[in-house]
RNA sequence: GGCCAGGUAGCUCAGUUGGUACGAGCGUCCGCCUGAAAAGCGGAAGGUCACCGGUUCGACCCCGGUCCUGGCCA
């Protein structure tokens, strides 16, 4: 139990919480904590804006049972999320718990951000400038035109992507001209701390229920309010902030797009949605081991997989 | 009870002047993913065209009847 196969001579342990949306990942971890002797690093990309409360399902000081809690409200609603940034920070939190002799807990359902801290991920910088240049051609001449540059610069990157993805082709441009290609600077995936996985996850018809009762549980909260106040604070220039579940919808409903009922709706199908994605993701990762959320004996099981 | 409109994919609706349903949006399912990841992108599966009978070489589309839905009038 709880061999993962790391080189012994990694830091560690890192003990991951994850899991598709309302599978009760905050739950688990505050007993995980509490047994441990652990301290909280949120994984979850939306939690770390402050002022996205309710809609984050992010737990309140008083609800964490005591636990400290890291990296949770750390960015304004304005600010674009940056994978790297979170990285840094987080395996700052990571080392400092683990040289105190404490048990970091990353805790989340943002996949890319858990291996960014976990492996041995290096992203290659950005470019403002350069990355404006391409969005702005990318609205210009669409996607495909770009593609095709890709393909005469980096054929194994445009292989890669799709030529619809414009998104991610102007990543690669970018990183081309930065680094001279985007595949090359894609090395092996090594871990770079010690870990345990621990996925929980639930019946999918349990868990949509779930999601269904949560999202009526937010708007009865005051999630409408909450996403009104954050418009006033600029929610709506946050490139990534704006896009969250739930408040990209309620701030379309308030710009007279469509009704609330709508908005709740759509919500609520978008974090189905999601979760379908979220699965896809972390089936690739085979260091995972899956724990029924609705287990009894949940808490005791994970302990035994940590060891 | 009479009149009008309508019954086509899970939902909302297109469509064929009669020749194997060209469907669309949403939902559902599956997948991709390296500085926006609760984002972004791709693929797939779903239809005895309400039912019965008739006309026709051939009807989802024409005719008759039945049932159902909505509206209007009594």
């Amino acid at each position: 139990m709880g061999d993962t196969g790391n080189p012994p001579s990694l830091p560690g342990p890192v003990v991951v919480v994850t899991g598709p949306t309302a599978a009760g990942k905050s739950a688990l971890s505050l007993g995980l904590a509490r047994a441990l002797g652990g301290e909280v690093i949120n994984a979850d990309s939306m939690q770390l804006y402050r002022g996205m409360d309710i809609g984050t399902a992010k737990l309140a000081p008083d609800e964490r049972a005591g636990v400290v809690h890291h990296l949770l409200d750390i960015w304004d609603v304005t600010r674009t999320a940056s994978v790297a940034e979170y990285q840094e920070l987080a395996r700052a939190r990571v080392d400092e718990l683990l040289a105190a002799g404490r048990t970091p807990l990353l805790v989340g359902g943002s996949g890319l951000y858990i291996q960014a801290v976990v492996d041995d991920m290096e992203f290659p910088g950005t470019d403002p400038r350069l990355r404006a240049e391409l969005e702005a051609e990318l609205a210009e001449v669409g996607p495909a035109a770009l593609h095709a540059r890709l393909a005469a610069q980096d054929p194994a990157a445009a292989a890669a992507i799709l030529p619809s993805n414009g998104r991610r082709i102007v990543r690669a441009l970018e990183v081309v001209r930065l680094k001279g290609s985007f595949t090359a600077t894609l090395p092996e995936r090594r871990p770079k701390y010690a870990s345990v996985h621990i996925g929980i996850d639930r019946d999918t018809a349990e868990l949509d229920r779930r999601i269904a009762e949560r999202v009526d549980a937010m708007w009865r909260a005051g999630f409408v309010d909450e996403v009104r106040g954050l418009l006033g604070r600029g929610l709506a220039e946050g490139l990534t902030a704006s896009r969250a579940l739930g408040y990209r919808q309620i701030a379309e409903f308030l710009d007279g797009q469509y009704d609330e009922e709508e908005a709740r709706r759509r919500t609520t199908t978008g974090t189905r949605r999601f979760v379908r994605r979220q699965r896809s993701w972390f089936g690739r990762d085979e260091r995972i081991s899956w724990l029924d959320a609705a287990d009894d004996s949940l808490v005791d099981k994970a302990l035994a997989l940590i060891g």
